[in-house]
DNA sequence: ATAAAACCGGACTAATATAGTCGTATTTAA
DNA sequence: TTAAATACGACTATATTAGTCCGGTTTTAT
């Protein structure tokens, strides 16, 4: 119903990590030893981080990540949009043409797409630095 | 992230057609062939809320579902909690001891349950009405 | 040069959750 | 007594999420 993925957890858990490092850079290795995040996925989520300038990361063998934002100006939002899959909250009932089975007006959809964009508005409220 | 399941869409969906019908009788079938829905699946669902008192049923060769309760005086959390598996908005992250991964305090579990909260505040005050 | 790190993409498998099916029992009007 | 309905549990199928594996390239301190 409301549930979020396990890949926003280690992306809240890695930006806690990398926050308290402060301008130490952290290596993927050093997150996924420490809270036994699987390497390989966690460093994707890593990666796609840095490429939405979240973190920054510098390469060769001393390499490894540091914050490029502060934690309390990035809202939760902002991170779902990242990680998540976005899927709307309900599918339109389709007839095999593509036309939709409650004929007259669909009362259903538009509320329940209300809830969805409430639900949002909390996620925008709420910052990263709340979390972690 | 934030989705209802197709059976949700299928109780409302029916709720609604029930509602219309007034005191006559809805057979499974009736919306099931109405709206496409899988027949033995709405079953089901229709089951479930006759158990939670939500709908009425009679059996037999002219039996179906009345409704039961008015539907602006039920919450779509009600509907929610009977259609839905509940599940935990984020599970703790465990070593193999059941210990939890964050050794000083866990400070992302807390508030991510908290948004859970809220949400489910939302469904409390949107009554089945609204939808249908 | 080498080793260790980020970086990249895609294909794959595994696990879980959701959706849907099937068989069979019970009820009841005609 | 039959046909059509609800009732109910076990099962299969599909979709989503989680995680793995491969086969690299680029960067950089030592």
């Amino acid at each position: 119903m409301v549930k979020f993925s396990k890949k926003l957890e280690y992306a809240l858990i890695s930006l806690r990590h990398i926050s308290n490092a402060g301008a130490e850079v952290t290596r993927v290795r050093d997150i996924s030893e420490k809270y036994n995040i699987p390497h390989d996925l966690l460093a994707k989520i890593l990666q796609k981080l840095k490429k939405e300038n979240i973190l920054d990361s510098s390469q060769g063998i001393n390499g490894g990540y540091t914050l490029n934002r502060k934690l309390n100006e990035i809202p939760l939002s902002e991170l779902v949009n990242i990680i998540e899959n976005s899927t709307s909250i309900v599918e339109c009932m389709h007839d095999e043409d593509n036309n939709c089975m409650i004929t007259d007006s669909c009362t259903i959809k538009d509320p329940l797409s209300r809830i969805q964009s409430e639900f949002e508005n909390i996620l925008k409220t709420k910052m990263i630095s709340d979390f972690v």
